[in-house]
DNA sequence: ATCAGATGTATCAGAAGTTGATATATTGAT
DNA sequence: ATCAATATATCAACTTCTGATACATCTGAT
């Protein structure tokens, strides 16, 4: 069940800043932002696929295919294979430009918060 | 041109505070929003409207409306009606909600900026 | 007086975005 | 052999968003 609770930029930017960290393939970006989020953030497939195919197209990323070796045998394919991503000087750029959005964005709702009052923020209501 | 570039959760939010500072009719949140935002967010008519429908059906608001009297003339109606929207506990206690939860997704977002590295966070690229 | 623009509420169809299900294929564990 | 994990990818159905439109009144400008 791939819940993500973030809107398209903001899953952009988390994809984009852990491949800024390493090269990665897609299923492991998966499992990536899902433990780095404790669970709280799941991309599945059909979120996550088809946004690293947008990235490749605006070529935000590159790509290269690699054959898994195979652990016992001793030589050649595993029949395994993974499409690898690696951010561009492109992709770095937007991922500055998608952190100066976000954090435009977190000060204009934080102003919101303000003026409904200290009240709002800390209620009973509040829990879990 | 309504564009939020909020997603609902977040567009909630921003209503439910302005109303838990003041109650307000339809039309002035939506200014409200603007002004408060600098007219970076703007809240049109096909995006307010059903939202505060669907306060009003979840019990969030209560609503009232307000016959506006004229100007000049000495009684009466001007014409024109305000639905005035106000907030009741279960609205306030909502908020308090999605500012927690807010909260809790800007940190998990900071989360993966900050193992992007403090490369991506300030770059050439950001400019403009 | 007329006309444009703001005020004020509201709906709708099309566009865009999201997700569960499904498909295929291999590896490793029970 | 069967199940879960690894690994990639698509699709139809669903929800959500937005530009356009509708209607009616008021205000200020010409």
């Amino acid at each position: 069940m791939p819940r993500s609770d973030l809107k398209s930029d903001q899953t952009e930017l988390v994809v984009l800043s852990v491949l800024a960290a390493e090269p990665l393939y897609g299923y492991a970006i998966g499992k990536r932002v899902a433990e780095m989020s404790a669970g709280a953030l799941k991309l599945g497939p059909s979120r996550l696929y088809p946004l690293l195919s947008k990235l490749e197209q605006s070529k935000l990323v590159t790509t290269s295919w690699e054959e898994v070796k195979a652990a016992n045998a001793d030589a050649g394919s595993d029949g395994r294979r993974r499409k690898w991503y690696r951010l561009t000087a492109k992709g770095t750029q937007r991922l500055a430009q998608r952190i100066e959005q976000h954090r435009r964005q977190m000060s204009l709702i934080e102003r919101f918060i303000e003026t409904a009052g200290p009240d709002a923020v800390s209620v009973e209501g509040a829990a879990s």
